[in-house]
DNA sequence: ACCTGAACACCGTTCAAGT
DNA sequence: ACCTGAACACCGTTCAAGT
């Protein structure tokens, strides 16, 4: 099963190795990079640093060598992944900047959809998020007119806005969903009764698989673009008006 | 290691067993119950089919006689953690309704942090929301006075918002990140240095600790009561302009 | 300094066999 | 119908040993 390691030239791999058969060029952001090609490849279930050290033609000992744990490993592919999300125009109003964040951050995960479950438990603790991002979204809910606990406060929502709808639109859906799916409704006059849920059954045709929870598809196949920009458009007019009314209401 | 099993009396295993000893009153309910039981006492890193099934007094195919699989038991954790989320008064404004959602959702994970990771994957693509629910928060959008393509964007607005904040405030922050941090603000002349980051060196002292990316604990120990509030009502006036505006902006 | 080779202590899941 | 007991094919991580 492990031959011809150091040579390289076995075609009996699946993975041909990438690097370390010429010269040793072995680094973190090899690392990495091979990483998320994996992932982008076979999914996140399917990531394992043994699957990673095969995929490098190297031993799964040699990936400690250099980032000291799995979760790390993570870390790593998604500062990769977000690490060009702040606007290039410089001096645009502040809701111009925000709306470039969202879309730029979107569009990231949208090219890397399987990284998307690692944005909650990466993004938020470990700062993934270059210091110049963070820099610059301060820096507009100040421009905006913002100081105190009030611009505390629009940070975290600006955050939690940022991450929460993408996080979602990209999230795998199990795969028995579409039938499951289909059972509920085939049987709408079971579990969704007009009777018992009048609303949910009167604008399902509308909803399904346009929406959260009422999809069998995600992102990558059922983009969610229009309630995107509505959704980032709530934001922003939030920050005007929380900007409006001052920092005074407790 | 697996001892008097059956018995169930050994005090060798860290673990009662819960059931089996007795009757053999096994049945989904009962292991669900467990699981969220283990996750919340030792964290859903430590948790494992093997664990449960010990916790039961169990061997691990027994859980597969009535749960098909792993993520099956967690989506059924989730089910029940956020069973009780629809607001009890009846005939509020649909304002009302919706903070109440917010509200009763983010206490719901307030209880049991350590499901926090498990909303994303879990609540957006099984519906783990009970239809009752789903029924609720599309009926209070109608009668905001939305509709069409407007009322489908602001349904996947409010999920989006439902979730993302609570499920960031939450998260596990790794262990590391405390001295991480600590090297980081000891530091500040160094990687956030005023001159490159004027805006977050400047606010730097207000937002430590307090907000996202910012922080070495999480919603845990350090709640954000304020920013969440903030948050809803930025939410639910953007939907109030939404309605406004009518849905006729493309 | 960098990597091998093998081991340790786990996993999720399957399956024949028991009752 | 319900559970045992053991196995299969994996994991992440550690560590002595090689070069």
């Amino acid at each position: 099963m492990r031959v011809a390691r150091k040579a390289g030239k076995s075609a009996k791999d699946a993975d041909t190795a990438v690097t370390t058969a010429s010269g040793q060029a072995l680094n973190p952001e090899v690392i990495t990079a091979a990483a998320l090609e994996l992932i982008d490849r076979d999914g996140l279930e399917a990531f394992s640093v043994r699957n990673l050290a095969n995929h490098l033609g190297v031993y799964p000992a040699t990936i400690y060598w250099y980032i000291p744990n799995r979760n790390e490993v993570l870390a790593h592919v998604m500062a990769l992944v977000l690490s060009d999300l702040l606007p290039k125009v410089r001096r645009r109003s502040w809701q111009l900047f925000l709306k470039d964040v969202f879309c730029n951050f979107r569009e990231a995960i949208r090219q890397h959809p399987n990284v998307a479950p690692l944005i909650d438990s990466q993004v938020t603790s470990n700062a993934n998020l270059s210091l110049d991002l963070l820099d610059g979204l301060i820096g507009a809910l100040a421009r905006a007119g913002l100081s105190g606990d009030t611009l505390v406060a629009a940070y975290n929502a600006v955050l939690a806005a940022l991450v929460g709808f993408t996080a979602q639109e990209f999230a795998p859906i199990p795969a028995d969903t579409r039938d499951a799916w289909q059972k509920h409704v085939d049987t709408r006059l079971g579990a969704i009764s007009p009777e018992r849920h009048p609303a949910l059954s009167r604008h399902l045709p509308l909803l399904s698989n346009r929406s959260f929870t009422l999809r069998w598809q995600n992102g990558s196949e059922a983009p969610m673009d229009r309630s995107y920009e509505v959704y980032v458009d709530m934001i922003i007019g939030g920050i005007e008006r929380l900007a409006e009314t001052g920092s005074s209401q407790s």
